[in-house]
DNA sequence: CAGGATCCCAATGGATACTG
DNA sequence: CAGTATCCATTGGGATCCTG
């Protein structure tokens, strides 16, 4: 009774938060706890200061990070995951550890694919 | 000794096939066996003839699914996970179920974050 | 330190028309 | 049926400069 077309429908809406070049990159670095914008950019290698800010304020916005401002000079923000990202990054764990197991295989079958090319 | 970094750089890689828009959704729709063209432009909501072939023809090149002619009139292609398009089906799954289970959440939270604004 | 603002280019992806 | 080809609007995202 399931209808599988609008789990698709639904599905979207997810594949529009986690589809995108860093939303996983940015909740895979938050699993072992709060972690401040600087060492987000520097753990996330190769993201931009603009795209971890964008990024950081949808996840945000999405309810699965909060953002925690101290009011001290130099400024200090902490981004955690809240209860529902946890549980986000807990089921895209399998999918990180698929593609680490698979990158070797998929590397092969794309030098097999276009050197038949 | 795991190198939290290295797998992260690895880790994009697999995001370049799986975070794009369509290609999770090609995948699910395989998983109940072999399906045409026709039949997987009619049962992903919204995806156009480009962006299937597109998809498709990526998914092929990294080894997830097959593409099988058989010359015949009318035309008649099959599409198939191969094994180890089965198992990312499979590493994905959570991620959709999680989509399903949590889409009035995000809902909610989106609400009240725009209401604050 | 943690961004905001702006500029700009490249890629994404939709619509349409055509074909073996 | 299962595409290919083309055109085009939108968006993603990098670089740079500025600030409380």
């Amino acid at each position: 009774m399931t209808p599988r077309q609008d789990d698709a429908c639904r599905t979207r809406v997810v594949l529009d938060i986690v589809g995108d070049k860093w939303s996983l990159l940015v909740v895979r670095a938050l699993r072992d706890g709060p972690r401040r914008f600087t060492e987000l950019k520097r753990d996330i290698a190769g993201i931009s200061q603009r795209m971890l800010t964008v990024t950081l304020r949808g996840l945000e916005r999405d309810g699965i990070l909060t953002r925690t401002v101290h009011n001290v000079m130099p400024p200090h923000v902490c981004y955690e995951l809240t209860p529902m990202g946890r549980t986000l990054r807990e089921a895209t764990a399998p999918l990180l550890e698929w593609s680490v197991a698979h990158l070797a295989a998929i590397d092969a079958a794309r030098a097999d694919y276009d050197s038949r090319a």
